[in-house]
DNA sequence: TGAAGTGTATTAGTGTTGTAATACAGTAAT
DNA sequence: ATTACTGTATTACAACACTAATACACTTCA
């Protein structure tokens, strides 16, 4: 059963936590090509959201072609590959900015190292080792 | 001299990487209680902004009391210590989901484990070891 | 066929975010 | 006093994010 948690004030928008997590559970292989996702009245009742924030989430995924919408079906899982990024300076500016916002939270709630380390890593693993 | 880094297609809002990025000089000790930030105007020219966002960044962190405004004078670091926050189901979600969201990128950017530990532990030391 | 489940589309309204232009008020240096 | 810097405040506007209600069209299954 996919669980998706959805942080309203965290500042980013609902729908791109969506596209955030889907991605997340395609690429770490707990979706799999062929997978049916939550039909979207099913997941906005769930989430307690409305059901055109899921459309447009769903879009999004459809328009990168890692989702296909069948109208009438559901929602399917096209790739269960990761598509790879070329690493660019905004790519790399990115992924800075996200690891100090992780440091900066982990320190506030007095990790250690290993335990950051750990969380990380455990997610890292999750979707390469697969 | 500090340097600050707009990522305007994240989905996150400008004056709250404005608020996130300030927070983090402070507490790895690049901003110290009494220094003087950028003037709005000044930072608002710099960064392509408009002055309210900056505005609008201070005020939020001079009512969390991590900075000062004085009228006419500028914006000042009242803490350089790091307010600790307690653990919640709620904290460990949010770093959960940051870590999920560095772990994809990194995967996707083709990064290896140690590449990636690396980032995020030299932010961590650098804010605790000081 | 009919019912219940799918995605699709439209319109309207609200709140947030950021821009733009302008004016006011306090501080510091000359 | 004057000048040039500070933060403060207001109003208007545009784009985005999300909600709400409603209707339409396709698929599946009994």
């Amino acid at each position: 059963m996919l669980h998706f948690q959805i942080e309203f004030g965290s500042g980013l928008s609902v729908y791109r936590q969506l596209v955030e997590q889907i991605r997340f559970y395609i690429a770490s292989g707990t979706l799999r090509a062929g997978d049916k996702l939550p039909s979207v009245r099913g997941l906005s009742k769930e989430l307690g959201i409305n059901p055109a924030t899921v459309v447009k989430a769903y879009n999004i995924l459809q328009n990168d072609e890692v989702i296909e919408l069948r109208q009438g079906r559901g929602a399917f899982v096209l790739q269960s590959e990761v598509k790879e990024k070329k690493m660019t300076d905004a790519h790399f500016e990115e992924l800075d900015m996200k690891a100090k916002a992780i440091a900066l939270l982990a320190s506030q709630l007095s990790l250690s190292e290993e335990e950051l380390q750990n969380i990380v890593l455990t997610h890292y693993r999750n979707i390469t080792h697969d």
